[in-house]
DNA sequence: AATGAGTTCAACCGCCAAAGA
DNA sequence: GTCTTTGGCGGTTGAACTCAT
């Protein structure tokens, strides 16, 4: 014999909105016992709530657990909201561990209501992060693999332990793919990637050639890079970002490339720029020699790169993207 | 002010893997 | 080793709220 029955299937269990004083009931209980519940199923009779422990474990971990941040999400975790989705789909619950004080069924929700029909409106399949063909009929093909999740399982491959010079690597790959995300150009993205390739680190590549290859075939075949996706996609708060604040310095405002840049790639603000400026050589250049020159100054603004995130964000994204 | 359509989000439902008996 | 429960997860629902007419 097993355990007895589940609480949940007894009648007259209260169910539906939570009052004050079940609330209440839940949480002196909780912190009575030190934050730790034990046995969910035993808590509704030792707290005197004639509740399932289900949906007091709900209650809890969705609701009433004092480290969970209100408020309407950031620019930066709704960016970051995109990105673990474009890897993950729909693992609400191994994202929320990459947003500190958000769970898993507020993101869920965010998600279904904000961003997606955001990803939509743009014209962005918001299950394949792919743009969606003009009628808006995807086919059963479309649903491959991403590039930026190819790369980051490839990357966690690659880079199994990681040390801190793995890790700069990952964030440079990172900004790499964020700074190509905007540029439409399949070609000189190819080349960059293949720049990238080498000059991350020529003895220990991120990206493995056949990888690399993958690449390759993938984007001349999809349209998955087309002008502004995730420069679209971020378009409402890549104004706070600091790497692009840096960019901003940078950037002189009458350099040609920019302004010959489209209309759609300047609405795309300065990831557009820095891409027309230094991410979009002509073919006939040198690739490894344009990238290092783009990487240089970045590895001196490395610690303002990734300022969102700490180390252990990157290994846990990482993992992740190891375990795809 | 009334009403209906659209949106949000807390809560529930059902499934599954892990663990207990 | 098998059966059963538990805890956790993703999908879905529906009441409450907001907005447009």
């Amino acid at each position: 014999m097993g355990r007895s029955p589940c609480c949940c299937h007894d009648a007259g269990v209260k169910k539906g909105p939570w009052t004050e004083e079940e609330d209440k009931a839940l949480v002196e209980h909780i912190q009575k016992r030190g934050g730790h519940v034990g046995s969910w199923r035993g808590l509704p009779k030792a707290a005197g709530l004639n509740r399932c422990g289900k949906s007091c474990r709900l209650r809890w971990t969705n609701y009433l657990r004092p480290d969970i941040k209100r408020g309407n999400f950031s620019d930066d975790e709704e960016r970051l909201i995109i990105a673990l989705h474009a890897g993950l789909g729909n693992k609400w619950a191994t994202i929320a561990t990459h947003l500190e004080g958000r769970t898993d069924n507020e993101i869920k929700n965010y998600w279904n209501t904000h961003i997606r029909k955001k990803l939509l409106r743009m014209g962005v399949d918001p299950v394949t992060h792919q743009q969606l063909p003009p009628d808006h009929h995807l086919d059963g093909a479309s649903a491959s693999l991403l590039p930026e999740a190819l790369l980051w399982a490839a990357a966690a491959a690659r880079l199994g332990g990681l040390d801190t010079g793995a890790l700069r690597q990952a964030q440079l790959l990172q900004h790499l793919l964020h700074t190509i995300g905007s540029n439409n150009d399949a070609t000189n993205l190819i080349a960059n990637l293949a720049a990238a390739n080498s000059v991350l680190n020529s003895s220990s590549r991120i990206v493995p050639s056949h990888l690399l290859q993958d690449q390759m075939n993938m984007l001349s075949g999809t349209n998955y890079l087309q002008p502004g996706y995730l420069c679209n996609t971020t378009s409402n708060f890549t104004e706070q970002d600091v790497v692009q604040q840096q960019l901003i310095k940078d950037m002189s405002p009458g350099t040609s490339t920019f302004e010959a840049a489209g209309p759609a790639d300047q609405h795309c603000n300065t990831t557009a720029a820095f891409a027309a400026r230094d991410v979009a050589p002509a073919v006939d250049m040198l690739p490894v020699q344009e990238f290092a020159g783009l990487m240089e100054p970045m590895e001196l603004q490395l610690p303002n790169l990734c300022s969102l995130e700490s180390d252990s964000f990157w290994k846990d994204l990482l993992e992740d993207g190891y375990r795809l």
